[in-house]
DNA sequence: CGTTGAATTGAGGTCACTCAATCGCAGTGG
DNA sequence: CCACTGCGATTGAGTGACCTCAATTCAACG
């Protein structure tokens, strides 16, 4: 997605919203999209690499990704990192934690981003108002939860071979899902998988190379390169959840 | 808790709910307390080692833990447990996954447990009528959110004595605040403690002797007593929330 | 062309794993 | 009363997965 187009989605009012389009996300009433378009403050452009948010930081704002993709991450006092979840377009950020209070995470982008900011002490009437919006984000939420259990199984129970695999399925479809890419590559950097499956830099170098003599993937430069989609959901136990139309904000 | 203890739980109308008296818990406006009486359809009471809830069942119902404490946890199909939270009085249970459809984890209770049922079914009318309790999901589901981030974290980045110092403290101090123990003992298997750190048994046995001989704890039939918390909390990084009123359903 | 960030490789160490045996204790049934 | 059983905790031995440290390559960039 270039610079240019960003700045078109900016500039477009919720009712022209390019993620309206998609087939992924249900249809909105009127009532609906003008009121998320009071609710929405402004856009919020950030660069690759930018951080979005600062964990122990207070945000008044709650976010949903409009374009690009990043990531959640926890840090330990030594500077250990743990990246907690990816964040994609019309994902919502910042609901994580305490509604009110310091944020828990930090959020970094991967790529360049733009996200749509609303203000979480609106968020009641948003409640009063549209009990249909506010049940859109208890799923949301709850589908998160559900992202957590499984990286939570994966960090904790498969091996560094199915570690790997599952992380690349689990990224590739989901970015496929909302059109962050269209060829079978995964752009993110090494120290990224690491950080998330709670290996060392070294040993996931030395895994992802298993996977690519055995013709499953081909990382290259910044990225990797899915060859063998169904070998490696069946290393990671994996299986496609078939999606229905999603909400978002 | 006792038998009969429970028992009383579970003839109680909703005013009465015992968890209501807690200082933990917000206060409830009567219109509020009417509807949860309405939107509650029953009891449910199982024994210690009971499976409450099985992944990939389709279950109609959301619960609502009463008195008692137990697990979630997912299965690889080899039989690897990943334990992924511990639910205790005032957690809302079976809202984690697809608010419809499959079961996502499974639940098994670690003493007595007496849970309060509610229709999933229902649950948008409760949005569309009482938006205070909506927004009240929404920040139980934030909360769980942010406990999965914590777990996932320690899983990835802790090496096995934090880990094991912070799982002690983390069920510590959460079952303390909902009043399930007086005296600082946690009553599990190391076996459970193993599954939700990602650890081996027997290297999990060995951290506790560690830390045992340390004196920060001591394991006493089918439970641990703490008997140094403040050197275990500086052992996993870890600092007590302090914790405002909690809503729950 | 020097610098920087990411990927790669090798050596050596250790943390955590598996396998296997043992122990204590609480039932349970003869 | 005592064998038998099952479960959880404990221990030892040996191994392998994963780690750290350090050096090297490579591409991109100013």
């Amino acid at each position: 997605m270039t610079k240019e187009q960003e700045r078109a989605h900016a500039s477009l009012p919720c009712e022209k919203c390019p993620l309206r389009k998609r087939d992924l996300f249900r249809d909105f009433e009127q009532g609906e999209l003008d009121f998320i378009g009071r609710f929405k403050k402004g856009d919020l452009a950030v660069k690759k690499g930018a951080t979005v948010l600062v964990e122990g930081a207070h945000n008044p704002h709650l976010y949903t990704v409009l374009s690009g993709w990043g990531f959640r991450y926890k840090l330990l006092e030594d500077g250990r990192r743990q990246i907690v979840n990816y964040v994609m377009p019309g994902d919502l950020v910042g609901l994580q934690g305490n509604l009110l209070g310091e944020m828990k995470h930090s959020v970094e982008a991967l790529s360049s981003m733009v996200l749509c900011v609303f203000e979480k002490a609106e968020l009641f009437s948003l409640y009063r108002e549209f009990p249909e919006l506010a049940y859109d984000i208890t799923w949301i939420a709850s589908r998160e939860e559900c992202m957590l259990d499984d990286n939570l199984l994966t960090v904790g129970r498969r091996t560094a071979l199915e570690k790997v695999a599952y992380l690349l399925m689990f990224i590739l479809e989901r970015s496929r899902q909302c059109g962050l890419i269209g060829n079978g590559t995964v752009s993110l950097t090494q120290q990224h998988v690491a950080d998330t499956l709670g290996l060392s830099l070294v040993h996931t170098n030395k895994t992802i190379a298993r996977l690519a003599e055995r013709g499953f993937l081909k990382w290259e430069d910044g990225g990797c390169r899915i060859l063998n989609p169904e070998a490696l959901a069946e290393l990671a136990d994996w299986t496609a959840e078939k999606v229905a139309k999603r909400p978002f904000l």
